[in-house]
RNA sequence: AGGCCCGUAGCUCAGUUGGUUAGAGCGCUACGUUGACAUCGUAGAGGUCAGCGGUUCGAAUCCGCUCGGGCCUACCA
């Protein structure tokens, strides 16, 4: 088969996924005796197109996935989509009201905007879809799931059915954070902090105190002043009740109280408590057992206990109540103060604090049975990782992991949406309460009204994914049962890697652990691998109002292919770092593709003829450039080895790329034009059997490519099942390595000396040799020598041959190589020798001090101490040569 | 306020448990190239590894401090 001028890759991607697809290498089978490698594919929302951190998360998993398969693994990569509740939901609201509808909650109910919402889902799921195969990703379909899933609902009814049995999940009014535009309360996590340098703080007056404050008007809601215990200031007003009559109403009535929670250094000193609307003041006042009054209501405005402000939005009634103050002299000051605003990281609105009855998960309670003892789930999350149960990668982001518990609260899981997993909580009347999966028996239940935080569902994702669909039809089952008969689970639970982006640790992959852990008794991964941002050229985030620097995956995969966007997003990336992925770097990714596909080109055209079958050939290979090859590439899958299991991929691939472009195409495609050497039938067998090991190092990285020329060369199978190359030759013959790699030296030698003497490349040019090691190595090189430096006569001088006058040479441990240029060089030639003789002098001196130094040679492991002997011998051979040509040249 | 990370060539970054001539890609200089190469090749220039101090026989690497940059967390109202 012939192949095209260039990897028509439009055309052949598609193909060559339907042909992995169709052979059935996706699919993992729950009944192999190979050892399992499993990845959840974290489920992308299914609200939008593809970017970029898709695609690296995409090129990742992948990666492992086929390395491990072609490994030898079970490998099992399940794809899927999240229902993204809040983020879907916003959207699909959106999206009516763009049509008109203003109030679509009001005009559809319930039920009929659910309905609209999952049609919407159904559509963006098969683009989504259709994104990750152009990425050449090799996931399971016939394990696609999603988290609206029947069984996958069934799980998050069951583990909120157990929880709330084991006194982990309960109801409770408490400060939440609510989004007034959204209409829903969210979790800790899912708040944003923007910086406002403008913001003002006022100092008022208070009764007999003054107070500071950021937020005037919610000192119509206040109920306290606390002070620290021990501030002398405030010491005799503490147990004492005041009123305050605000100018235009209402009164309220503050009592002082002393709690430690107050820092008497920040303003006055004095906090005037505002019990309702936020955090702190609410732990106070519990404390002091204080009365709340809620005076903002859930849409954002003031409530009847505003008084005369009611009906008036936060921002209005601020702007007001400060006019009011003022004009009765009660605002001692006013200044600007730097400050942090809460907004919800989906709405970018600002989030109010207020006190509503929801649901949450107890994270201090110790009910959950984890290594024979009973802990609270802060303490499960934090030994998991603590005892090396799961490993972070890097390393460090352990740290954050743990400071992120160390202030974990108690997570609120309700939410007053409707698209996402209802609570399965039903009520009759006051008292009847019913919990569980099945629904209550009878008549007169109502359920509640909110739905679970989407990450209540998204936490239980790798292992509600593997429970058995068939299984979960039968209501009878308990979810224990559930999960010890489901195949896929108990072959591929625990996971063996979670790869996913540093910035959602703590809203998924914590709470995978947490929630994980508890339900099933096992963690739900063995190793997180987290990659960073993709940012542009400039290290900012890639938008669309920035065509110059951002990058669209799905542009680049229709213009250069997915194989360039994958291994330009590997190269140079590394676990926890943000990556800068430019156009230059595309360009680069599109060169190695095509650069590998020329390489296959000339491969072909060289193995043609008998010999290049087998790999016991290149095992038994005479010449040394054969054998130097076939080490480098040996070595080269030791090295990648150790890199993979490091968890170092972009090093890997870099290695990868280094060894092929260097060893592979600049130094042995062009030796082996030679026809001394391409002759050989062992040549023939060489060059194959490399070349095969590079495309199965490359295959996890660049699939369809390698794929490609797999086939175009006639390789049996497909390579996505080929096995993974084993390093067994990469120790044998140093002497043919060592030698080869001085005859390497040689070439650049000689062809430094034709450069800096302005010798056109087409000119040949007489060269003579010395040579003091690897004699036999470099005879057999000759015809090599000759040709990549293009000699003209290559003379092999005796030890005692003295060189003519006016050469110039290139000294080396190995070889003294000469080309006659003439007495006109003789000067440059001597002070070249000079110089080089001096930093062989400096060198010798260096190594020699360190080897005097008994220390040295004490401490050091043997192998450094035996190197560094090595290198004095060498300095000391490369010392003798100089010397003596200077005294060929007269000194 | 606390925590984490980073500072290495003009740019973007590698640099495994400390081992002595610190690497790559892109860019740059010179030369060459219509038979593998939407190019590619050959040769080359370019680094006091932010600074200071310490540990060590030996430090880009470990420790401390300083300076600069980024990120995360938080109930200083």
């Amino acid at each position: 088969m012939a192949f095209s001028k260039h990897f028509e890759h439009q055309e052949r991607e598609t193909e060559i996924y339907r042909k992995w697809e169709d052979s059935g290498a996706f699919r993992a089978d729950a009944a192999s005796e190979k050892p399992p490698f499993t990845i959840s594919m974290p489920p992308p929302n299914a609200t939008g197109t593809l970017h970029l951190g898709h695609a690296i998360m995409l090129v990742l998993e992948d990666l492992m996935i086929r390395w491990r398969r072609m490994a030898g693994d079970e490998a099992l990569w399940v794809p899927g989509s999240d229902h993204a509740a809040i983020a879907t939901e916003s959207v699909v609201i959106r999206l009516l009201q763009k049509e008109g509808i203003a109030d679509p909650r009001g005009t559809f109910g319930r039920e009929g905007l659910v309905e609209r919402i999952a049609e919407y889902v159904e559509k963006s799921r098969g683009t989504i879809r259709s994104q990750v195969r152009g990425m050449g990703s090799s996931c399971d379909w016939s394990r696609e799931r999603y988290t609206m899933d029947p069984q996958l609902s069934r799980c998050v009814a069951e583990v909120f059915g157990k929880m709330f049995r084991d006194g982990l999940i309960y109801r409770g009014a408490r400060i939440v954070n609510w989004d007034p535009g959204l209409q829903t309360t969210i979790s800790d996590d899912e708040i944003d902090h923007v910086e406002q340098s403008d913001a003002k703080f006022y100092t008022l007056r208070y009764g007999p105190f003054l107070i500071g404050t950021s937020r005037p008007e919610t000192k119509l809601g206040d109920t306290a002043v606390a002070v620290h215990p021990d501030d002398e200031r405030y010491k005799d007003f503490v147990g004492k009740s005041f009123e305050i009559a605000w100018p235009k109403g209402p009164t309220i009535h503050v009592r002082v109280v002393a709690d430690e929670a107050v820092d008497p250094e920040f303003g006055t000193g004095a906090l005037g408590v505002t019990p309702a609307h936020s955090q702190t003041d609410f732990e106070i006042a519990e404390r002091h057992g204080l009365p709340l009054i809620p005076i903002i209501g859930e849409d954002g405005r003031m409530t009847a206990a505003a008084g005369p402000y009611a009906g008036m939005t936060v921002l209005e009634c601020r702007k007001a109540f400060v006019a009011d103050l003022d004009e009765a002299g009660l605002v001692a000051e006013v200044k600007t103060y730097p400050q942090r605003l809460s907004i919800c990281y989906r709405s970018k609105q600002a989030i109010e604090p207020l006190i509503k009855a929801q649901w949450f998960i107890d994270v201090n309670k110790p009910a959950v049975p984890w290594k024979g003892k009973l802990m609270s789930l802060r303490q499960v999350l934090r030994d998991v990782v603590e005892s090396g149960d799961i490993q972070l990668v890097p390393r460090h982001e352990e740290k954050t992991y743990f400071h992120w518990i160390d202030n974990l609260r108690d997570w609120c899981i309700s939410r007053q949406i409707w698209w996402g997993h209802r609570i399965p909580v039903w009520y009759r009347g006051e008292q009847e309460v019913y919990v569980g999966h099945r629904g209550p028996e009878g008549q007169g239940w109502t359920q509640d009204s909110d739905t679970l935080d989407t990450w209540f569902s998204s936490a239980l994702w790798t292992w509600s994914t593997l429970v058995d669909p068939e299984l979960a039809k039968n209501q009878d089952i308990g979810l224990t049962d559930l999960l010890a008969q489901s195949p896929d689970f108990q072959k591929f639970h625990s996971t063996s890697v979670m790869e996913t982006g540093y910035d959602i640790l703590f809203f998924w992959v914590a709470r995978m652990i947490l929630m994980t852990t508890y339900a099933t008794g096992a963690v739900p991964f063995r190793t997180v691998y987290l990659h960073g941002l993709i940012l542009d050229r400039d290290g900012e985030k890639m938008t669309k109002s920035k065509p110059e620097t951002s990058i669209d995956p799905l542009d680049t995969i229709r213009d250069l292919g997915a194989d360039p966007l994958r291994i330009s997003m590997v190269i140079g990336n590394s676990a926890g770092t943000d990556f800068r992925l430019s156009p230059e770097r595309l360009e680069a990714g599109k060169h190695l593709v095509n650069k590998l596909w020329n390489a296959a080109k000339l491969v072909e055209r060289t193995i043609q003829g008998e010999g290049a079958e087998t790999d016991a050939v290149s095992a038994a290979a005479t010449h040394p450039v054969n054998r130097w090859m076939v080490a480098r590439a040996h070595q080269l899958i030791d090295t990648v080895d150790g890199r993979l299991a490091a968890w170092a991929f972009g090093d890997a691939a870099e290695q990868i790329r280094s060894s092929f472009w260097g060893d592979f195409c600049d130094v042995y495609l062009e030796t082996v034009k030679v026809p001394e050497l391409a002759g050989l039938p062992e040549t023939r067998a060489v060059a194959l059997h490399v070349f095969d090991i590079y495309l199965r190092l490359f295959h996890p990285f660049i699939p369809f490519v390698t794929e490609e020329i797999w086939e175009q060369l006639g390789r049996p199978g497909l390579l996505i099942r080929a096995g993974w190359p084993k390093a067994s030759l990469h120790e044998a013959w140093p002497e043919d390595v060592g030698g080869v790699d001085a005859v390497m030296r040689m070439i650049v030698s000689l062809r430094r000396i034709r450069s800096e003497a302005r010798i056109e490349p087409k000119a040949t040019v007489a060269a003579s040799v010395r040579v003091f090691a690897y004699a036999d190595t470099v005879k057999a090189c000759e015809p090599i020598v000759r040709k990549l430096a293009n000699l003209e006569s290559f003379e092999w001088l005796a030890a005692d041959a003295v060189l003519p006058s006016g050469a110039v040479t290139a000294a080396d441990p190995a070889f003294l190589v000469a080309v006659d240029l003439g007495e006109a060089n003789r000067e440059a030639e001597r002070d070249r020798l000079r110089k080089e003789l001096e930093e062989a002098e400096r060198r010798l001196a260096n190594v020699g001090k360190r080897l005097a130094n008994e220390q040295f040679v004490r401490n050091a492991k043997p192998e450094i101490v035996e190197g560094a002997r090595a290198e004095e011998r060498e300095i000391q051979s490369l010392k003798g040569t100089l010397e003596e040509r200077l005294r060929e040249l007269g000194g």
